[in-house]
Order: structure tokens, then sequence, then C-alpha cells
DNA sequence: CGGCTCCTTGAGAGGCTTCAATTGACGTGG
DNA sequence: CCACGTCAATTGAAGCCTCTCAAGGAGCCG
């Protein structure tokens, strides 16, 4: 078994724009080749499924482009809205550590391309480099910060400041402003809105109203018009 | 170095209770030794701090008896409640995960016993057992499913019903009904209940007398009483 | 007993939800 | 080309819930 690390030239996710925070290294020369062969770079339309609620979790993905939804479906018909998936993060790891089926199923919102590695890969992979384990468990526990951080301002302060905050850092992706505005597309429904924010689509609706009548943003539809100062005030 | 595992029988945690489920294991003869003189049992009183919010991370908790709160102040004055810790679980380790100050506060809500373990130890065990990387990712990845659940119930579905199974929830540790009803003595003020349900300390003062209006507990204080079959209905 | 903290109760106001109906966009089929 | 179904988004009305502000108990300790 060959222990040496793998140097930078050889880095498994190749010319992945994420490689230099890729969970997948430092790695030996053997979880590298195991890597490689593993990986599968999946070129995904928009409104995709990835994975399914209650399917078995076995493979991690790593998003390199595009936007994915983290959507939880409930007995009750309703559903909320998880996580928001950006390029760079990866995805599919609790359901990998736990070794339980997927609790929340996994939809694009924009073409993407996503990185997908077994479930048995990657546990070889852990197994022969433990420091991926770390990097691991580190996304995992930034994960739960941000999770936390969204349950403490998810009562307190009003909704009007939470939406604008969530348009805001949909934005953030999208290409810089032109002339002073910002306009992208909204890649979530009124409906995924109300259900991040926990409220019904109905207030979503009013909420954008009272907004763009205090002169925050104009939006019509999914098309957004974001003042550039607004982008920058609250940061 | 010595790399053989540990046995049982000298398991780090020694007499700990919780040693079965114990992150800590398995790990190589030299990191038992290590953790064994790194242990530091302490016994708290009700009410005591045990790390404050913006502390240096330094320290890797296991909660052996009792019952802890994690709270985050805010800016504004206010707090939110973020997590329970009972007793079995480990708390500080986001913090060590990410080497970062602790962004919560813990603090005894009853007596309790934790074992502390310095996040140098933690360190050293890491790196000679990877094992317990993947154990404390487990851990990790469980806090965050939970975090995920309680932000998904946080809104929808009426707070009546919410207040009732964090009040279940306070008394699953709790011994066993002597004659059909469970009495036990609530750990959280009002003001604790409130922050940890995202409400006004009013609105659970109104709600629980409305519970109990329904015949679905009384109480009086911090005293309850709740009827056994209650308890059972919604497991 | 005063002072303290926590809990309770009241009243008014505002926000959100639900139900229901309407509008608009889009694709299908006559 | 237009009628139609479907789906998302919007609007309106009524009602409930929770918030805030404020004042009044209840228990505890010096």
């Amino acid at each position: 078994m060959n222990r040496h690390f793998s140097t930078e030239r050889d880095h498994p996710c190749g010319a992945c724009g994420f490689r230099a925070t890729s969970i997948w290294w430092p790695v030996t020369r053997d979880c590298r080749t195991r890597l490689e062969r593993g990986f599968n770079r999946r070129q995904l339309a928009s409104e995709e499924m990835i994975y399914a609620q209650g399917a078995p979790g076995d493979t991690v993905y790593c998003l390199s482009r595009g936007l994915v939804a983290l959507r939880s479906m409930r007995p009750d018909g309703h559903y909320s809205f998880v996580r928001l998936v950006r390029p760079g993060d990866i995805f599919g790891f609790r359901s990998f550590l736990e070794m339980q089926p997927h609790d929340t199923e996994a939809r694009t919102l924009v073409a993407s391309r996503v990185c997908v590695v077994a479930a048995r890969d990657a546990r070889a992979v852990v197994e022969g480099s433990p420091r991926v384990m770390g990097n691991l468990a580190l996304r995992c526990a930034e994960e739960l910060r941000r999770s936390r951080q969204l349950r403490a301002h998810s009562r307190r302060g009003d909704n009007r400041a939470r939406l604008l905050r969530l348009i805001r850092d949909l934005s953030a992706d999208q290409g810089p402003d032109p002339d002073g505005i910002l306009r992208f597309r909204l890649p979530l429904s009124r409906a995924d809105i109300a259900a991040a924010l926990g409220l019904a689509p109905e207030t979503v609706t009013r909420s954008l109203r009272r907004l763009s009548e205090a002169g925050a943003l104009r939006i019509s539809g999914r098309q957004v018009e974001l003042p550039a100062q607004m982008v920058e005030q609250d940061a």
C-alpha cells in the first residue's frame, strides 16, 4: 500500500474550481486513484432530482456549479426548505455519516454540475486518509452553525428583513451590477421562499409588495432588481 | 509508540455510565493514557457557568449527569436557547472542530457532572486514533439533524403542541410515574421555554394555561404533573 | 418588612394565516 | 388562432394568534 500523500499536481478533484477547499485532501496515492475512478461528474438540468427523500444514502455529492435545494417533505403534505446548496458545498454527507437513508430530497434549482462519490469509495478513502474525516466533520460543524443561526433568526426580527436578506443572499452568486442595479432571476418559487422563511406563500407576496413600495427592490414574477447600495449596507 | 488499541477493560472513560457510547473509543493505548491524564471530572451546582460566549474553544465536554443549557446572546439583549444537553451528550465540540471561540454559553440547569477534555489532548487523540474523529463527525451529524428538525417544526403546527412536546421531552429523563401521573420539576424558566420556542414569555404562560384547561397537564410554578397516557400517545 | 425576581394577567394593536376567488403565463388540442 | 386546463402568483376578507406595554401577584432573601 502506497502511503505517500499525493501532491498538489495530482489532486483528486482535477481541474475543479473548488479543489483548494476540497474535503478530499490530503489523501494517499491509493485513495487518489480510487477517488479518480470513483468520481463521477454529472451535468444536470433545472428541476432535476438528485436523490429522493428516503433513498439510501450511498453517495456524497459536491456541487461545482449551479444551485441545489434540499427539501424535506412532511406527512401532512407540507414541505420545508432545509438548505440551499451553493457551488463548493457538499451535500448528502449527513446521510453518509449516519449511514441512514436521506431524510431530505435534493433537486436542482438551475442547471448544475455535481461531483458524485459513492459512499463505498468515500468510506475507503476515509479509512486510508483520516484527515478527510476531519474535513467532513468541519463541514458538518459549519452547517450546524448555519442551521442554528437560521433557527435563532427565524422568529425575532420582522420577516420583511429576513425576506430581503434571503433575496440578497440569492443574488450573491450572480454577476455584479451593470448600472448600479443588480438584476437576476430568482431561483426560488414563492412557495420555496415561504417554506424557507416559515411563512405562507401569500405572506411572501404581500411582504414583497411592501418591500417594493418601500423602494428596497423591484420584483416582477421572478425577475428581481436590487439597488446596489442596498446590497452593501448590510454587510 | 504503542499502536495497540485498548481493550474494553481499560476504557478511557472508566466507570462512566456512557462509556458504551463514548466517542473516545477505540483509541490506542497511548491515547488512552493521554485521555486518562487529560480527563477531568467536574461536579457542578445548578446555574453554574461552564463556558461563556466568546471564550476560546479549548475544551470538549461530555455530560454524564444533570442538564446543561446552551444559550446564545444577541446584541439586542435577547438571547436564544440553542440546545439542551442531556447526559451522554457531548458539547463544545463545534468550537473545537472549527477552532473558533464558543458562540454560545453553556450553563448548568441543575446540579451536573461533566467530563472535560482539553482541546490539546483531544487533538492528539484524534491524530492517533482516527476513528474518534469519525465518532465526533457522527455526533455532529446527529446534532445537525436535530437542529433541522427543530427548525422545520418551528413554524408550522401550533405552538401549543410544540410547547407540550418540549415539556414531555424534559420529563423523559425523570423517573417513571408512581400512580399514572408523571411529576417532576421543570428545569427551565418561562423565559427559557420562550426562547427555545421563539415566543414571548407571556405567550408561554398563556399557552400553558390553555393546555392546563384542556387537561393536557397541570402546572404550578415549575412543578409539573403530566398524565401518563399523554406521554405515550405521541411516540 | 422591603426589595428582588419570576410569573401572571389584562388590553390594544398588528401581523400572519386560512379560505376563496382572480389574474396571468404557458402549453395542449380542437 | 383560439378555447381550455394547469399551475404559480396575487388579492381580498375574516379571524386568530402573538406581540408589546403595563400593572398586579407570588415566592425568596436579607
